[in-house]
Parts: structure tokens; C-alpha cells; sequence
DNA sequence: CCAGACGTTGTT
DNA sequence: GTCTGG
DNA sequence: CCAGACGTTGTT
DNA sequence: GTCTGG
């Protein structure tokens, strides 16, 4: 029985900040959210716990942060930028299983360019090889030379042009449909190269609490919240064909090394059903809109934006699955069952839908 | 002019 | 490479 | 996205 | 805590 199992709720991530080790002043300024203003040459070894205002619609309320040193207490104006660490979720892992054949004829493809195999993946994560669709001219055609629509696999993390080296790639996964036809990194890649990524759906991670046990009574002991990990897709079964970018960069040391191939998943809006436990989701490419998303003579970014569809309520699934997925070590078809009875020490006990 | 960033997620 | 901030 | 590391000195 | 690697 599951039905006295405490409920679980979704929470925030916590403002108090505890941070253990040998640290600066500098340090516990960024652990509470600060990146600017003044400075404090204090440095030690121990814990300490800072605390930091309350940030509401993207600014810091008014007030001032205290951040308590043992005996020394420095307070600083909240009138900073603050930043936040990587707490949140977003589109960071996916699945992607379809076997070639099947990619070449739904995506009714002209050239198969991926070398190599191509073998089913159900934990796909930042700077992995993906299968992706794209369309492009022969590397040696001459203008106006017709674009050949082409399956190839990327490397996951798209890398500018302009990058000194490719670890910038594993902060480039996600692009916001909203802004990504001006962002220097993106909008050239937006004009110009576009491609579609299969996948069979995404992962997402609800940051988790059980609420309080009453038989615990005064006792608040604080629980460690728990991340539960969700797999996301089409009701359908349908391939989703998530909207990318793909750039080609090569180290500016070697003029003879290979070309490398990355590419970066848009983001947008998820609808209402799913946007209650998560705003949002990789976009999705309408069939219908595939050719023209594909096409690289459409470059103006209005038309392209106006391809761009957030996906209808009620078209996907979502239910939690094993934290095995957790560790991109693992890969199998488990990972994408719905999580059983006693898996995950009972974090969840059913789907949301 | 030069230096430095170039991105996303979240919201008690 | 190209834009923003100082 | 999560997991796992996170540094320096010197040089038989 | 932050950053890198997968």
C-alpha cells in the first residue's frame, strides 16, 4: 500500500546556502548570489552558512545580505545582479533509439553522411554523438547548388565559430526559441543552420520533498530534498523532431584537423499540463514544417521564428522512471519504464497524468 | 578605444 | 566573429 | 541534465 | 560552492 506514503512536494531550491571547506569572502559572495561589490580579503578554513535576499521576477529585493564568519559579520548593499548555480531543469538529457533505416525513411532522407553506427541511446547527455537531420550543399558544389537533405551525427554542446577550444560546448545544449535569433552565439547558426534532432522523448528532474512526518513531532527534522527523474514523450509514440542548431568549428592551431560538427536544442514554453511541474521543454518541428526548418536559403528570421510551434496540451506523457538514469553510465530500455514500486525508496508512487 | 562575454535553468 | 560595458 | 573533481610544490 | 566531462 502507498496510500499513507508521505506526498511529495515540489519545492524551490533553498536561499540558505551552506558551504564547507576553505573558502574566501569571494566564495560565500557567489554561493549567496552575488558577483559584484565589495571585497573582503578574509580567508579560512571551516563551514559557513550566508544568507541572501529573496529574489523575485529576475532582481533582489531590497535589503542586505549578511554573510557571518565566526566572529566577523560583513553586510552588503542587495542591489547586485545575482546568479544563480545550476539548480534548475531544462531539456539535458534525452533518448534517442530509432535505428537507421527507420531515421532514413521517416525523415525521407537523400544522403546518409553518418558514419559509423548508429545504436539506440536512452541516455543521451551533453557532448555525446546524436543522430541529426539537416539539409545542405555538397561541400564542393558551386552556388545555388541544391541543398541534400542529409542524416549525420553531431556532437551535443554547440561550439561557436569563434570558441578557443570545444569546452564551451557543454553550456551551449539549450538555445530560448525567444531570444535565439539574436544571440551572437546562435542567431548565424539560426539563419543558416538548422536541423532537426530525433528523439523518443526527454528527462526531466522534479526536485522533490516529502513533506513533514508528524510522528516526528517537534523534531523538524530538515529531509535532503530529493531529486525524482521524469521521462517525457509523445502520447502518440510519434518521433519528436526536436528543433536544433548545428555549427562547424575546427581549433584555430590546426588548419588540418577535422571539421567538428556540434549542435544545441531550442527550448520553449511547455504547455499547461506539463508546465505545472516544469516550464519548459525542448521545441518540437511539425512534420509539415519540416522541409522549410530544414531549408538553408530561408534565412530571414521572422519566417524561420514563424515555423517555431509550442507544443499542444495533452500531447505527451510523463511519468517517473528509475534514478538510474541519473548516471549517464547506464543506458538501456530500463530507463525509460516507469519507475516501479519500491524503486527510488518509494520518492513517488504513481504518474502525475 | 580595449576587455570580456558570448548560455540555460529557477523564483521563499 | 561581434556586441556590450567601462 | 547529473556525477565527480576541485592543487601546488619539486624534479633521480 | 563552481566547473568539467559524459
Amino acid at each position: 500500500m502507498t496510500s499513507s506514503a508521505p506526498v511529495p512536494t515540489l519545492i524551490a531550491p533553498s536561499i540558505r546556502t551552506r558551504v564547507s571547506g576553505s573558502f574566501g569572502i569571494q566564495s560565500i559572495r557567489s554561493a549567496i548570489g552575488f558577483t559584484d561589490g565589495p571585497t573582503c580579503s578574509a580567508r579560512g578554513r571551516g563551514s559557513r552558512t550566508a544568507s541572501r535576499p529573496v529574489m523575485m521576477n529576475g532582481a533582489a529585493t531590497r535589503g542586505r545580505a549578511r554573510v557571518s564568519m565566526g566572529r566577523m559579520t560583513r553586510y552588503m548593499p542587495a542591489t547586485m545582479r545575482l546568479k544563480r548555480g545550476r539548480m534548475g531543469t531544462m531539456c539535458g538529457r534525452y533518448a534517442t533509439t530509432r535505428a537507421r533505416q527507420e531515421l532514413l525513411d521517416e525523415f525521407q532522407v537523400q544522403v546518409d553522411a553518418a558514419g559509423g553506427e548508429i545504436q539506440p541511446d536512452y541516455n543521451v547527455a551533453p557532448t555525446k554523438q546524436v543522430p541529426a537531420v539537416l539539409a545542405r550543399a555538397p561541400k564542393d558544389a558551386p552556388d545555388g547548388e541544391e541543398a541534400v537533405r542529409q542524416l549525420r551525427t553531431l556532437r551535443w554542446g554547440l561550439v561557436p565559430s569563434w570558441a578557443k577550444d570545444l569546452s564551451i560546448g557543454s553550456r551551449m545544449i539549450n538555445a530560448r526559441a525567444e531570444t535565439v535569433h539574436e544571440k551572437p552565439s546562435y542567431r548565424r547558426a539560426f539563419a543558416k543552420r538548422r536541423c532537426l534532432l530525433p528523439a523518443d522523448g526527454y528527462f526531466e528532474w522534479y526536485v522533490l520533498q516529502q513533506s513533514d512526518d508528524p510522528a516526528e513531532g517537534e523534531k523538524k527534522a530538515k529531509r535532503k530534498p530529493q531529486k525524482q527523474p521524469f521521462f517525457i514523450r509523445p502520447k502518440d509514440g510519434a518521433v519528436m523532431a526536436m528543433a536544433g542548431l548545428y555549427e562547424l568549428w575546427k581549433p584555430r592551431d590546426d588548419e588540418d584537423a577535422d571539421w567538428l560538427w556540434t549542435c544545441t536544442v531550442i527550448t520553449t514554453d511547455a504547455p499547461d499540463d506539463l508546465g505545472r511541474i516544469h516550464d519548459r521543454m525542448p521545441m518540437v518541428v511539425r512534420p509539415d514544417q519540416w522541409d522549410a526548418w530544414l531549408d538553408p536559403g530561408l534565412t530571414d528570421p521572422d519566417e524561420v521564428r514563424g515555423l517555431l510551434v509550442p507544443a499542444m496540451a495533452g500531447t505527451m506523457d510523463a511519468y517517473p522512471v528509475s534514478k538510474a538514469v541519473n548516471s549517464v553510465k547506464n543506458n538501456g530500455p530500463e530507463l525509460i519504464e516507469p519507475a516501479s514500486d519500491g524503486d527510488n525508496s518509494g520518492n513517488h508512487s504513481g504518474a502525475l497524468f
